[in-house]
DNA sequence: TTGATACAATCGGAAATTCCGATGACAGAC
DNA sequence: GTCTGTCATCGGAATTTCCGATTGTATCAA
């Protein structure tokens, strides 16, 4: 078993990366520049490795600087979930929990779910924070967030994950459009170049490609929503067709509007509502928590499973 | 951001919950017993809470302290990651490599799979052992292995996992026993109560099980064997009946017997083979080129997921 | 009761480390 | 040439870590 580096000296290496600066990086660890300059090279005298080039024009990493660092963050951050582990102890369900959302299951299932929350578990505040996907599981990553509702599939890369439940897309469309006039279309039978999508960046955009079979330039000149509620005008102003999720109709979402909407016949394009978190996260009782609230607010909740890593099979 | 407890605190807690004695921790840490007492009150003082609970007649750790132990030490394997991944940067397929595998694979894959291995990465050195799967994964969790072969479905909990192919489990029994009557038996026509088994402990036991359809306690008084080789022995001797993967036929497991191999019909029992590693591993070159070998040598192959975490979708 | 043994806590001081401030070396800007 | 920004280096201070010796307590045996 070889020494090992400190999380100190790995703290300054993270900092460095972040700014490839020394003085900077210095700054932002609360100690001197001399002190992070020495730091780096134990470790890197301890590695038996060049992480950092100081060129005499510019600081970068190296491939090998890069991969620790990466390896560095978790391991912080993993160690910050020890420390909060060991203060939450004894206290659980309690504290302030810092719960992403995708935007197009924000505005549907958190108001049920925060409400029985506050009932259940009336010393838990949430605060939330709404931002695509991609974002929130670097969130997640980074300790930024505790928790994130999203959608799968989606590569969630080793992070937790507890799937919530499976939701249909629904088309939605004018009541005079072509794409409305079967009361259970097929995707086929959906004009590719008629479907308005949501902008690059949100999952609802690749899911409802790849629901209809469709690669992600299949509607070059499509137009493109920057959100659900933009996407119904969009259908309003008779622009073409969109797909959305059955939570976000039942929801409301085309309330005084003159949109319908219509369940799509098998191959149905689904979407599964899932929850994340890291896997060392302190908040696992929260987790399970939260879980079940969201899965008890929908008929068709995918179960929790209860086995662990097991001595028997 | 709290203040961080050091990774030799942690490994003094590692080692306090090993011997659940302080003089023989300190030992096996190589310091004195005042300075690991020392690093433990250090780190409960600075965790705010107690890890270990020193009565009068014995040292106990406490709930809080056994789930901090736990992530102690795989911050501690991770840490020990990082610094093999910094050792083998620019000399990687190198060095000594520790191999498990479960008993029902280890005779029929690793012959062929070692000899290419030697062939493509001749300074590639591999370390094998043979385990059951439960044990493999404690193992390769602690940093004992590097990675183990496995059969799916099993609860990998958290490594990182490859798939590599998918294969059928083959009905063996006498010629004239009544279950090889057909040339294609469905599971249905298997009487439990003849139904041979692996022991407690070996995933093929289950995957027969599960395959056929049943629980755990199917057959109550059923036969049990320890090994591939005593499964077909008892077939031989007319005890039974059983299931065996297809790799080990192929590879001449009913050599020198009279017993007989017939494919099943659809819903065919399957396993999976896998390769897991801790999501850490420094070794994620070899891991993927062991992967690429595995699949390499049969035929119906899963192919490689290529995509990572990315910002798009 | 006495003595021996086992065990963890405590204390003072030694050793190692981490850190700071000052300085040096170098390059680019002006 | 001078100033500025940058990282490395050095000596010494501050802090942490460690050890050895000792204390306090409990158990066990004579």
């Amino acid at each position: 078993m070889s020494l090992l580096p400190s999380l100190r000296q790995l703290s300054y290496l993270v900092a460095v990366s972040e700014s490839l600066n020394f003085t900077q990086a210095a700054a932002s660890c609360h100690v001197t520049q001399s002190t992070l300059s020495g730091g780096i090279q134990e470790l890197e005298r301890l590695l038996d490795a060049t992480l950092v080039e100081r060129d005499r024009h510019a600081v970068r990493m190296t491939p090998v600087g890069e991969a620790v660092v990466d390896r560095a963050r978790s391991l912080i951050s993993m160690a910050n979930d020890l420390v909060e582990l060991a203060a939450q102890a004894g206290r659980p369900m309690t504290g302030l929990l810092r719960l992403g959302a995708i935007p197009t299951i924000a505005p549907y299932l958190l108001p049920p779910l925060l409400r029985i929350s506050r009932e259940r578990h009336p010393s838990l505040r949430i605060a939330l924070r709404e931002d695509q996907t991609g974002r929130l599981l670097e969130q997640v990553q980074a300790g930024v967030l505790d928790f994130a509702l999203i959608a799968l599939p989606y590569d969630t890369n080793g992070l937790k994950l507890a799937a919530l439940f499976d939701e249909e897309l629904w088309l939605i469309a004018l009541a005079g459009d072509a794409a409305a006039r079967l009361v259970r279309p097929r995707v086929e039978q959906l004009d590719p170049q008629r479907m308005l999508l949501m902008e690059e960046g949100h999952c609802l955009r690749t899911h409802t490609l790849t629901g209809c079979g469709l690669g992600e330039r299949a509607n070059p000149g499509g137009l493109e929503a920057s959100s659900v509620s933009t996407l119904v005008q969009m259908v309003e102003e008779g622009l073409g067709f969109g797909l959305l999720p059955e939570m976000a109709i039942r929801s409301g979402a085309l309330n005084q509007t003159t949109v319908i909407a219509r369940p799509i016949a098998a191959p149905v394009p689904r979407r599964t509502i899932a929850i994340v978190a890291r896997q060392s996260t302190a908040r696992g009782l929260e987790f399970e928590a939260i879980a079940a609230i969201a899965r008890s607010l929908e008929p068709v909740a995918i179960p929790a499973r209860k086995h662990r890593l097991r001595r028997s099979a």
